[in-house]
DNA sequence: CTGTTAGCGCTTTCAT
DNA sequence: ATGAAAGCGCTAACAG
């Protein structure tokens, strides 16, 4: 009887001499259509696997049941776990989620992030890598009654809602570990340049030198992890622990010691941040800054899907920031 | 002017003082509309952001410019390379990505699986984590005019396009070279059972072996990594080398080895799969067997588009098989 | 309790 | 060259 088209609702009225909308309603668990023609009607659906065309219903109701989210890239361990916990959080909420990926510039970033737009999702979840959002382009996506999320990074003057990662807990805690176990030379591999999580890190890790009198701070900007091996030569090996903006800042960290013969831990400690698999797989294991992917994943989704509702239902919905807080996770490095 | 209601078609016609069809004509460079009236058209509609609802749009053409990939997770790096490939490919042909995982086991998979076909993609690009598909399921999700893919592991009696990275080449080249490079006890750690990926690459293992006069072929079948260590101990030692299924299954016998004072690559050599970032960072280096992931995006996205294509223009299409060839990056490990 | 009807935003005959 | 009208599949007023 199945035919190899799509089933559709005016099948099924036709099957069981019914009219689409009591079909509909049916299936649709409206009270007043009683309970027998209900379980009816959902046996035929069933057997004939009818589901409904989202995109019929999507126009009525201008929902789409879906979720945008970008990130930077897919390969990154930090960014696809999360990407991995959103996806499940949604699932379970019945949603589907289209993702994509910031690409190479910011031109890019911007586009990829109207596509979601275009692709009328019910609310972005984005991590930003390029620019400070421009507040006139989110006001545009707003104005299409898509509410944004920002994820990991934070936005000055931006209004929106952020679900980010603790960064100055994380770089303070850190910091005051390498100090109690006697560092008192600590450099800091700074992040790239006009990144939140660059800026409260390094904030993290002057509060805990200042905490404890240690004035002396050596904050090194690395745009990326080839900026490393190249600035930490000029300070002469005159350090007893570097705190680095990131796990790859590590490796580079740890790679040039083992050229220059340097030991670590014993001569110099060495904290990374992000807790990527790899590492655990250096030698000496590195010791990291764990942020919680779950938290992070499982928060955006929720703040997220309540502002979506509040939209709907009200027309508006107020913005909101959740931080997440961080562990420091004590291996072999320092 | 812009109100922050969604732009349609016709604010457009009224703000123009025309039909709405004579806009979406307009729009859509139909040629009996003069070019002056089109750019006008165009003009507003982009002064205003307008974009067309994709719902409107896919009802009517019954297509959803909507690709779904499914992936076993989002945090192996292979198969995130393939998804960042994919997501590439497609965004420069005008689709979007909606993309899930296979899930815990086989009911979740088949049903992720099933989610996709229910929000209407236009088509699929599958690695299937758990089971030979069940050749009904694949036929119901024909029937609803979503060709399907599969990549990276092949079915037998499935029909099916497949996109596949060639595992016996791999193998065969990886034993071959430890065969050249004088070992002659060559332990196979074997991958998963039904995986048609463990299949071949033991296939090329034992073919290198015979080629070469060498009958002894011991594959050790390993469910997963953790089995490595410890069906490992049941030969003694005695083995001069050892082919992985993937880097991982390496990683683990390189740590064996160190646990067990056994130096590589001089006592014995060793070789993974699939060239993990981590591959790179171990100590020694592993040697590996590198897979092609821009071929297999790649490929997957322009088969299945053709596919997508003739099944709109002429209601079927051809299977087809791509099989991706790859190669041994030699490092320190052998 | 259920059917008729209109409409979501867009495309496309079919007229003119 | 352009407009009017119908229809994609679904839902929800509005009858009855």
């Amino acid at each position: 009887m199945k035919t190899n088209q799509r089933i559709k609702l005016s099948d099924l009225a036709t099957a069981l001499n019914l009219s689409t909308s009591t079909v509909s309603r049916a299936l649709n668990d409206h009270p007043r259509i009683p309970i027998e023609t209900r379980t009816k009607v959902k046996k035929l659906a069933n057997d004939w696997a009818y589901h409904p065309n989202p995109f019929a219903k999507g126009l009525f109701s201008k929902e789409t049941k879906t979720i945008g989210v970008m990130i930077p890239c897919f390969e990154d361990n930090y960014f696809s776990k999360i990407l991995g916990i959103i996806e499940d959080e949604l699932i379970k909420k019945g949603y589907k989620l289209i993702c994509t990926r910031s690409g190479k510039n910011a031109v890019e970033e911007q586009s990829a992030l109207w596509n979601l737009a275009k692709a009328h999702v019910d609310g972005i979840i984005a991590v930003l890598s390029y620019d400070q959002p421009c507040p006139a382009f989110i006001n545009d996506i707003n104005e299409e009654g898509i509410p944004i999320l920002f994820l990991d990074r934070m936005y000055e003057n931006v209004d929106a809602s952020f679900v980010i990662s603790d960064d100055f807990q994380g770089a303070f805690e850190a910091v005051s570990y390498l100090i109690q176990e006697g560092r008192s030379k600590i450099l800091h591999l700074e992040g790239p340049r006009d990144l939140s999580t660059s800026f409260y890190r390094k904030q993290g890790y002057m509060e805990a030198l200042k905490k404890h009198d240690l004035e002396i701070q050596h904050s090194i900007q690395c745009e990326n992890k080839e900026d490393v091996k190249i600035k930490i030569k000029a300070y002469n090996n005159d350090y007893d622990a570097v705190f680095c903006y990131n796990d790859f800042y590590a490796f580079e960290m740890l790679e040039y010691a083992k050229q220059q013969g340097i030991c670590i831990p014993n001569e110099v400690a060495v904290i990374g941040y992000a807790n990527d698999p790899l590492s655990s797989f250096t030698s000496p294991k590195l010791t990291t800054v764990d942020q919680s992917t779950s938290d992070l994943g499982e928060q955006s989704v929720k703040m997220l899907l309540s502002e979506i509702k509040a939209m709907k239902s009200k027309g508006s919905f107020e913005y909101s920031t959740f931080k997440s807080s961080t562990r420091l996770l004590v291996r072999e490095s320092c």
